[in-house]
DNA sequence: AAAGAGTGCAACCGCTGTCAC
DNA sequence: AGTGACAGCGGTTGCACTCTT
């Protein structure tokens, strides 16, 4: 049953690259490009796991990397990234170019956190570090349990509505209440073109009020010429047939529902994020969505 | 100069989702 | 449909190097 194996682990080298095994690696991806790491290290004359080649390649070999100490901007980047992503480091990397999530991981671990503690604010939470735990949090109340939850997004990103309006509202602190300009005094970056939260990206979203759309409408405005260009995408999913809104449909569905900010959510609601139309997550509404579709192409088609 | 502590980072480990068999 | 490998990710470790005493 199954694939064979990729290697046999018994007969691989382990520990530091030689500069011989680094050329050999190089020289092979020179040839016949990224891909099909199993098979790499035995084409390539290698006794290493794919995995080693694959990891050896991308953080260190590759010729796109960029090399030297990161600067004050990408420090600021990273900063701001982490505070919306959390430990992402992927995501991160792919915002930073030449840059790799091994690479930001360490610099993070190393560096950054440092210099947050050295500014007063925690790196995990990106709060000031006096500051009680309790303005990081809300305090939801369902009407089924009025249990009191604690939503912050130390390590993930946000999984729910109540997260993503959690979300809307820290960055609206931020931004509005000159936050930034005072913890993060350093950054200078150049103004981009920015949308900070953007709704209908899937679908348009009955998520908000009228007043409520307004009120982010004014905030959008205001960001304008706030820098990271963070393009975070929250709308309700695609749509479904129009026999989705059936009350016998709605059962079979994935319901979120909960009472928060004056809105009961009865449908399911895409919690897609994006950034700058590069890298996305997708829901799993989305990514139910796209199964099928996604199931008719080639896994590595690309 | 030597020893211990601290730091930085490459590489490994283990987990998860996806895919091949 | 079930099993197991692959690809990719985040967490952790080990070691070389630097700093401090």
């Amino acid at each position: 049953m199954g694939r064979s194996p990729c290697c046999e682990k018994e007969h691989t080298n382990k520990g530091a690259w030689t500069k011989e095994e680094d050329q050999r690696l190089m020289d092979y991806i020179r040839v016949h490009g990224e891909g099909c790491w199993r098979s790499l290290p035995k084409a390539a004359g290698l006794l290493r796991c794919g995995k080693s080649c694959r990891l050896r390649w991308i953080n260190y070999l590759r010729p796109d990397l960029k090399r030297g100490n990161f600067t004050d901007e990408e420090d600021e980047i990273i900063i701001k990234l982490h505070s919306l992503l959390g430990n992402k480091w992927s995501l991160i990397a792919g915002r930073l170019p030449g840059r790799t999530d091994n690479e930001i991981k360490n610099y993070w671990n190393t560096h950054i956190k440092r210099k947050l503690i050295s500014r007063g604010i925690d790196p995990h939470t990106h709060r000031p570090l006096n500051e009680k735990t309790t303005t990081a949090t809300i305090k939801t109340t369902t009407s089924a349990t009025t249990k009191a939850t604690q939503l912050d997004f130390k390590n993930t990103p946000p999984q729910s509505l109540a997260e993503i309006s959690l979300l809307k509202s820290q960055l609206d602190f931020k931004y509005n209440n000159n936050f930034h300009s005072s913890q993060y005094s350093s950054f200078n970056p150049k103004k981009t073109e920015t949308t900070s939260v953007e709704e209908n990206n899937c679908t348009s979203s009955s998520m908000t009020t009228d007043e409520e759309q307004q009120q982010q409408q004014q905030k959008r405005e205001s960001h304008q010429d706030q820098d990271v260009n963070l393009d975070l995408t929250i709308g309700l999913a695609p749509t479904q047939t129009s026999s989705a809104n059936s009350a016998e449909s709605r059962l079979q569905q994935p319901v979120s529902s909960c009472q928060l900010f004056g809105s009961v959510l009865t449908r399911p609601v895409c919690l897609c994020w994006q950034l700058d139309g590069e890298r996305r997550e997708l829901c799993r509404n989305c990514q139910n969505q796209n199964q099928s579709s996604k199931r008719n192409h080639s896994y590595n088609g690309l």
